[in-house]
DNA sequence: TCTCTATCTTGACGGTGTCAGGATGTATGA
DNA sequence: TCATACATCCTGACACCGTCAAGATAGAGA
């Protein structure tokens, strides 16, 4: 009790990294606004400043944050794939998916958009973790080249990019274990050939 | 002469358009500014009002005259290339990367924006055009079936959304001729098998 | 020439991000 | 215990933004 109106928050750091994914998935990356989330989490319009510095500091720990489950997206599908290389490729790139589909605002938010401050220390970090993933899945996988990881990093990419902008209808509009069945083949086609 | 400062403009319309794809490109879609548009264009903060109504309209006409460059730069590539259905595919993709690395910010603005109006119609014939080529190019190349086509189009896309955001720096930095090289190795893994 | 209309300007309104300075709790240390 | 220090949050102000209403200007047609 006594929590009408506590002065201080407790976690208003949390609520507003959940306030600001909330807003961007009702409204739009386009659409932020600072003093909307602020509100949303029931404080002033400055208060978000203390925390986060600025409106891009905000959104630059949500896509940092993002980048983070994202990765766990992948890992979650390579955890109940086959032991094969090219399985744990397929499965990553599903699990590309998904993320983009579940959460398509802050996808964009993370590759998308300029607001977010691609350099700062902690994105940076997150943001490396999902690629030295992807490097990893794709040598293990019997990639050798350049190109190889280019491959399947675009084909996951463009997929994901696609179907999380309501583009690709026909795929989108089966059912997940169906859907799961094409887009997996679709990405067995650049599995690079094992030597 | 006598056009120092002419109460009509001429050609506003053009103007404008011209001056929000300047600005886009210089300070990226999220700063997009219509004040800031105006003024490059040497007219007042309403002028635009009249010709698009609001923002959005800009936007909006901006995005369908990307469509038809956009279509132009993979019917330019189609051009010279060679006669096979794969050369043709290829081809295609290839444009479709020029485009997103020529015009980075007309194409976040066409495939990651939520601000213009995609259901508008002007913008949407455009990106029908657009897109019965890829249909087309894919179907006369031998593909029947849903996952071909979004195979294709994931590919061309994929490439083309990372390379525009300056991500796969390492084909980024290839010299043009190298680089196409590379991109018609990876595109031509997707083009469907000949039955 | 006179009027009509499209074009552009001016001025105002509410909304936004950011900054400075003040208010309010919580923790520290005598 | 209590006073001081600090982190946290609020209030108020400023310039900028998009949009609307109303007025000014120029060219076109009668």
């Amino acid at each position: 009790m006594a929590d009408e109106k506590p002065y201080h928050h407790g976690d208003l750091r949390a609520a507003l990294l959940a306030a600001a994914e909330a807003d961007i998935a009702e409204h739009g990356i386009e659409a932020f606004s600072l003093r909307q989330v602020a509100r949303r989490a029931g404080v002033s319009h400055a208060a978000p400043a203390h925390h986060f510095g600025d409106a891009a500091g905000l959104l630059t720990a949500l896509a940092a944050e993002g980048y983070r489950q994202f990765l766990a997206a992948q890992l979650a599908r390579v955890r109940v794939a086959g032991d094969g290389p090219a399985d744990r490729i397929v499965a990553s790139g599903l699990g590309y998916i998904d993320f983009a589909m579940a959460r398509p605002a802050l996808f964009r938010l993370m590759f998308g958009s300029a607001r977010p401050d691609h350099c700062e220390a902690e994105l940076n970090r997150a943001a490396g973790d999902a690629y030295r993933h992807l490097v990893d899945i794709v040598t293990s996988g019997g990639g050798r080249t350049m190109a190889d990881e280019a491959a399947v990093w675009a084909m996951a990419h463009g997929l994901a990019d696609l179907l999380s902008a309501g583009r690709l209808t026909p795929i989108a509009a089966l059912e997940p274990a169906a859907r799961d069945a094409v887009l997996a083949t679709i990405l067995r086609r650049i599995v690079p050939e094992k030597p």
